[in-house]
RNA sequence: GCGGGGGUCGCCAAGUCAGGUCAAAGGCGCAAGGCUUAGGACCUUGUGGCGUAGGCCUUCGUGGGUUCAAAUCCCACCCCCCGCACCA
């Protein structure tokens, strides 16, 4: 069978058909899904399908179940990784031509990536054509582009809606950035895409003469235990304006300085040895301390000025030391040795496992030699962390004793902040980054950032609300969300480059592009309008969607029929029924979703559901260009065919977890579909059930079926799908299988043909071509992803049934299992069944429990039992033979049993004798235990309800 | 550190919320048999240990506890992964 020719086929009659477009049609319940939109910067791969074919299989489940399904997509080239890709190009950057080339773009397309609309429309084409060809029930009537100007004016209009509720503001903020490109880097625009990380430096300014000495610091609590200034003798320093103060700084510090103060002059240079020996004073306590040389300060670290509290600080402790051992570079400096009595460690902090010279305990601990020393930089680590988590402030620092360690930082950074005793100095920390320019990477601070303020507690409450009413699936996710909407502050929402939409009161700024997709699940409904009606993006007024999503005014720059149409359009559809991501778009996008839409929506009009997924591994290990084991899934598309692959990735593993795939797991995928096919094509002519000679074990097959579905169903609604495809693919065909090696005739034809209808329509949502194709060669006009999603027939579930192939399965088992054992190739086989007594008071136990009766007191409450009783020791002895098998038992099976009653073993084993010899190719007697004669192993007194006793000879 | 997810019989992975059909689904791998000129594919069986009677013993990160009964509930601890933002 050709897996790919099946798909074109149907892909093509669905697109003919239209089925999947999606109009309001108010008799009918709609369901409304979205996706996260794609970034067309690169090929699609299969780790992004599994996001898509996930809400395409809940898409087509729910139309399976009746719903006017709406399935849009559109395409996101919001962002700025498309544009540092261009550049990159356009500089001729090999290495990102040779990733593209070997995600199979072909050359000729590379040449015109130097724009970036080309990259974008180039995979927008690529991405589109890999989602149809995966099958996508997708109504691509809506589809958009978030640079399309109709979008940009809805953009605008929620733009306006924030500032009016107060939600923008603006503020300095800190960004990585490169001095000679004079622009924001991100992570794709640095060497080995790094990320740089912002530290937040505290530079207290410790008063020298005129000036200031700024020491810059992490750790802002400890300057009650400053003994003294540490600079670098080696490094020049130099005198600067900042803001009209006079401060003293490395050289290599006032670039940086530059871009983060408005007012930075150089007044001159000086050497640093030129500072030693001179005093400063704590600008905290007025004590006075010494400046002292140490070559550990680094002069491209900060301000180069650092301040020195050795009871806290292993670098510290052990600079002093050195300076202690070699008096030589004393002397050197003109330096008394009696300055060096004076630094006595000042303990300011009590930690708990640590003793009064915090630092001087690490350093022996790590045996930590120098300041040199590579140790060094744990032994602070360590001490860091624990000072942090656990310390507190002793009784020598003032009003800040006996607060905690993480507080008091908070507290003083404040104090000396507000009262102008220091200012923050900004620096990438996992430095140095270099830009793909080649400059070194800098903090640069903007002072007229726009950010939307998710710190507003108003709003928040609203987010919370929003939350609790909300679906979210796997609820496991529902903390996270949780703490999530509590942590969030205020988010950058514009930057100075990009694709995008421009802030509309600041045109100078792009609005960014976790910023601009919170709510376009609203556009979509209406945007089907926008591309029919070809309207025209200035009469997109923001009166026109104050009207459509918020039914205000009476705007006029549209007539008033399109209006309708869209207010009515965008009321059908909406609220979103349900929104899908993968999961590491939990901390930003989806949460900003809720945000904005509880901004600007109505509550009946909030979204009901989040439903959440994890990546994708390629064979066990995370995708990524280093590893260059990124599948473009188009290429993926021609190797396995669609509904492998759908199958392939949603059958790997539950919801939240990673998915693997791999080439192996494709393959037995793509055979057990086959096998599916063909099993199901060969029954694809049979005849109708007829009801009429349905004997048991058909029953117990047509039982089956009812289970599946019920089991199937509710694992569709909570997206259970690898439950499902299991459910269907290996049980399903497991039940089959037993079903065809109890049966011969022909009505087992008809049985088997509608178990795999049943099972057809209940693998469509996953492997729609193949289910079309065989749901056509089972006679059906219909398409099947328009049919009817399978319900239970209760007429059809037979307890009865399921329990009597359950017990000659159990005891075919019993019998395998003792021919294993013993090694018997058995000419004959025994089986006493239980007598009527032990019927009973095997009943009479199981009801005793399910009235409640105390496990402990079992035994004795069923001996109360009059014919039990009769039966003497016997009795006692096989009372307590299986109270141990009915104490265990599960209650569904007590509660079956119960509702069954007592089985007749010895005609249910007669009707299956031919069955049962046939199977182990031997003679099968069938005896009652009390009436046993032939017996030579004293097994019959062993029987019990539903386990016969067995003799192999 | 904070927050989240996770640790199950060679590997992957269900089971954990609602304790008992749990020596624990399923897939992969492996082994034996069938099929085949051979290989592949496919089918059957087996795959913790012991066992000439359907059984017993040990096991679900570690250590305690609750219970007639714990992978599952409670307490403590160890380890792994991810996020902590302006980036899609």
């Amino acid at each position: 069978m050709d897996f790919r020719a099946i798909e074109e086929k149907w892909q093509k009659k669905w697109k003919e058909a239209r089925i999947f477009e999606a109009n309001p049609e108010e008799s009918k319940p709609k369901f409304y899904l979205t996706v996260a939109y794609p970034y067309p910067n690169m090929p699609q791969h299969i780790g992004h399908a599994r996001t898509y074919t996930l809400t395409d299989v809940y898409a087509r489940y729910k139309r399976m179940r009746g719903y006017n399904v709406l399935f849009p997509m559109a395409f996101h080239y919001t962002g700025t990784p498309i544009l540092a890709q261009s550049k990159r190009l356009q500089s001729g950057d090999k290495e990102l031509i040779e990733q593209f080339k070997s995600l199979g773009v072909p050359e000729e397309v590379i040449t015109t990536f130097t724009s970036p609309i080309s990259i974008a429309k180039y995979f927008h084409e690529d991405l589109k054509l890999g989602m149809q060809e995966m099958g996508y029930s997708i109504d691509w009537r809506r589809e958009f582009t978030t640079i399309d100007p109709a979008y940009n004016k809805f953009i605008e209009w929620q733009f306006y809606k924030l500032r009016e509720k107060n939600y923008i503001t603006k503020g300095s903020h800190p960004i990585g950035w490169c001095p000679s490109c004079k622009n924001p880097v991100g992570q794709h625009d640095t060497k080995g895409d790094a990320e740089p990380e912002i530290g937040e430096f505290i530079s207290i300014k410790f008063i020298f003469e005129d000036k200031y000495l700024p020491a810059a610091t992490l750790r802002p609590e400890t300057i009650f235990g400053v003994t003294n200034i540490w600079i670098n003798p080696e490094v020049e320093y130099a005198e600067v304006l900042i803001n009209g103060e006079k401060v003293i700084v490395s050289e290599s510090s006032i670039e940086k300085l530059k871009h983060q103060f408005s007012n930075v002059v150089l007044i001159k240079k000086i050497k640093g040895s030129s500072l030693i020996g001179k005093y400063v004073i704590n600008p905290m306590d007025g004590r006075k301390v010494p400046i002292l040389p140490a070559e550990f300060v680094d002069p491209n670290n900060a301000t180069g000025v650092v301040m020195s509290v050795p009871a806290h600080a292993p670098y510290d402790f052990l600079a002093i030391r050195d300076l202690q051992s070699h008096s030589e570079s004393l002397k050197k400096y003109g330096l008394d040795s009696s300055i060096l009595s004076s630094l006595t460690p000042i303990t300011i902090i009590r930690t708990p496992e640590l003793s009064r010279i915090p630092a001087q305990e690490i350093i022996e601990k790590l045996g930590v030699k120098n300041q040199m020393d590579p140790k060094a930089e744990e032994a602070t680590k360590e001490l860091y962390l624990k000072e942090f988590n656990n310390g507190e402030m002793l009784p020598n620092t003032g009003e800040y004793a006996g607060m905690l360690v993480n507080r008091a930082r908070e507290e003083i950074k404040r104090h000396l902040l507000e009262s102008n005793k220091a200012f923050k100095f900004y620096e990438v920390i996992n430095g140095p980054i270099y830009c793909r320019c080649g400059s070194k990477i800098i903090v640069n601070v903007l002072g007229d950032q726009w950010f939307i303020n998710y710190g507003n507690r108003e709003w928040k409450d609203l987010a919370r609300e929003c939350l609790s009413q909300m679906n979210i699936i796997p609820d496991e996710m529902r903390k996270e969300f949780e703490n999530i909407i509590d942590w969030l502050r205020e988010k950058a929402c514009a930057r100075r480059a990009g694709l995008g939409t421009p802030l509309p009161w600041d045109r100078n700024w792009i609005i960014e592009s976790l910023s601009d997709s919170t709510i376009y699940m609203a556009y979509y409904t209406i945007a089907r309008i926008i591309n029919e009606e070809k309207i025209e993006a200035s009469l997109l007024t923001p009166e026109v969607f104050d009207y459509v999503f918020l039914g205000k005014g009476n705007p006029s720059s549209l007539n008033k029929e399109t209006l309708e149409k869209m207010r009515k359009e965008f009321l059908y559809f909406y609220p979103l029924d349900s929104r899908h991501s993968g999961r590491d778009l939990v901390p930003n996008h989806l949460t900003f979703f809720i945000f904005n839409h509880v901004a600007i929506f109505p509550k009946e009009l909030w979204p009901k559901q989040i439903v959440v997924n994890g990546s994708v591994l390629m064979e066990g290990r995370k995708m990524s260009k280093s590893l260059g084991n990124i599948i473009p899934l188009r290429k993926a598309l021609r190797t396995y065919g669609a509904d492998t692959l759908r199958v392939a990735i949603l059958s790997s593993s539950e919801l939240l977890q990673d998915a693997d795939f791999s080439d192996s797991l494709a393959r037995s995928i793509k055979s057990k579909l086959q096998e599916f096919y063909n099993f199901a094509l060969e029954y694809s002519k049979a005849p109708p059930i007829d009801k009429n000679y349905l004997d048991q074990v058909d029953r117990w097959m047509l039982s089956r079926v009812q289970r599946l579905i019920s089991q199937v169903t509710l694992a569709m609604e909570s997206l259970r799908v690898r439950e499902a495809i299991h459910l269907v693919l290996f049980i399903l065909m497991q039940d089959l299988q037993w079903y065809l090696k109890r049966k011969n005739s022909d009505n087992a034809k008809s049985v088997v043909k509608y178990t795999m209808e049943v099972a057809i329509k209940l693998l469509a949502p996953f492997a729609p071509h193949l289910c079309e194709e065989l749901w056509e060669a089972y006679g059906h006009k219909s398409f099947i992803s328009m049919e009817s999603w399978p319900t239970l027939d209760e007429s059809l579930v037979d307890d009865k049934a399921e329990a009597i192939e359950g017990f000659i399965k159990s005891v075919i088992e019993d019998s395998s299992e003792i021919i294993k054992v013993t090694g018997i190739s058995p000419s004959r086989i025994y089986y006493y069944v239980a007598p009527n007594w032990k019927w009973n008071a095997y009943i009479k136990m199981i009801q005793l429990l399910e009235e409640g009766v105390d496990v402990k007191m079992l035994l004795r409450e069923a001996m109360k039992d009059q014919e039990i009783r009769s039966k003497g020791s016997m009795a006692a002895k096989f009372l307590n033979s299986i109270s141990q098998l009915i104490i265990t038992m599960p209650k569904d099976r007590r509660k079956q049993i119960l509702s069954i009653g007592p089985l007749n073993e010895i005609e249910t084993l007669n009707n299956n004798r031919a069955f049962l010899e046939n199977y182990f190719k031997c003679e099968v007697k069938i005896i009652s235990a009390d009436l046993a004669e032939y017996d030579p192993k004293n097994k019959a007194e062993q029987a019990i309800p539903l386990r016969p006793a067995i003799y192999i000879e």
